[in-house]
DNA sequence: CTGTTAGCGAACACTTTGTTCTGTAGCTAT
DNA sequence: ATAGCTACAGAACAAAGTGTTCGCTAACAG
């Protein structure tokens, strides 16, 4: 890829995370993401057909590594250890977050758009799928399907509530909370 | 109050309903709503500064109304307390979701704006913290407030499954759903 | 019946969007 | 290095939407 097109790219990627910190993304228009990245106005939609065009490319990008790793990973992730599945997969994305290394935080917050929620919430329930109820046991009561919006929203609320509070908590402990609310109604649900 | 002004207010909910019936919220504009309630352009803005100010007025009749009810029918019970599935507060909900009075489902859907579900939300916390937890066991693990977010967006994340999924589970079935999941983590949690 | 008020609709200035075009500068391959 | 390609800048543009103003008409309340 030329390099022109990747500085531009992420010219753009920045522009709009910057601006994301201090307003809305509803608020926000094409024409102070050209000016925040400082690129001209048509070079923005040779890359990008809209806005919401743009933040959908980058949601797939964050979460294309954020929960690309948390499937691949089952190891521990910086200070603390979570090795015990299927939660650690739950410990990497808060960790992830916590460091907000991608400034990811500023759209989940209540503020943010439906675009992204969709993605997030789409993925953790691929990953709830995937990494936590394969093994689930046949005599539950409700349909696996249900289990699985519940889980994977019960885990974006979490995050939402804990944005809204400060993030005075630990990943562990919103780990250790995750577990109270999700352990006790998957059936066969371990807690080693 | 005067019958023209209400004539046009709730021509102007109506119009604004029934376009949320054929497209997202984010693609109607104010012309859209005034060409389909068929009123003047000056007397949209005579009722409303933008179309976020309309649509916080609509969800607040929407919710004072169903949530309101919903309060009203259970003062002297807890949640839990009404195994008989249409007295119980959720099942009240429910049915009021299912027959759809005020089409608030289109609102509900995975597509609809961050301002309704502020709304849906904020209620529904409200409506936990008073009615479901109000004599929560204090040994919990888990703070309060948590469990109170964490229950109302259960509910919220249960409600935008429902819909996606067409709408063929009955109320008393959601009902099991959400008492499948919320009971066990609730401390001294009732099933009788 | 009369003063008051709401609605109409045209006109207005303004913002935002998305496209097009021309000249310039940077890139890649030979 | 140079030739050919491609991305970028920036101006200009049409189109659509926003929110306001104003004079007129019609409906309302007492």
């Amino acid at each position: 890829m030329d390099r022109r097109q990747q500085k531009t790219r992420t010219a753009i990627f920045r522009a709009l995370t910057a601006l994301l910190d201090r307003q809305s993304y509803a608020s926000i228009t094409v024409q102070d993401i050209i000016d925040e990245a400082n690129i001209g106005r048509s070079t923005f939609y040779a890359h990008f057909e809209t806005k919401d065009e743009l933040l959908k490319q980058m949601c797939r990008e964050l979460f294309d590594h954020i929960i690309g790793t948390a499937m691949d990973k089952q190891d521990t992730h910086g200070l603390y250890t979570c090795t015990n599945a299927p939660h650690s997969v739950i410990c990497h994305i808060l960790q992830h977050l916590q460091e907000n290394d991608n400034n990811i935080l500023t759209l989940l917050s209540c503020e943010s758009s439906p675009i992204f929620m969709s993605y997030f919430k789409s993925g953790m329930e691929e990953l709830v799928r995937t990494q936590m109820l394969q093994e689930m046991a046949a005599g539950t009561s409700v349909p696996r399907d249900f289990l699985i919006h519940h889980i994977a929203g019960s885990f974006v609320e979490m995050v939402q509530w804990w944005l809204e509070g400060g993030r005075v908590q630990t990943p562990q402990e919103l780990d250790s909370y995750f577990r109270a609310v999700t352990e006790p109604i998957i059936s066969g649900g371990r807690t080693d």
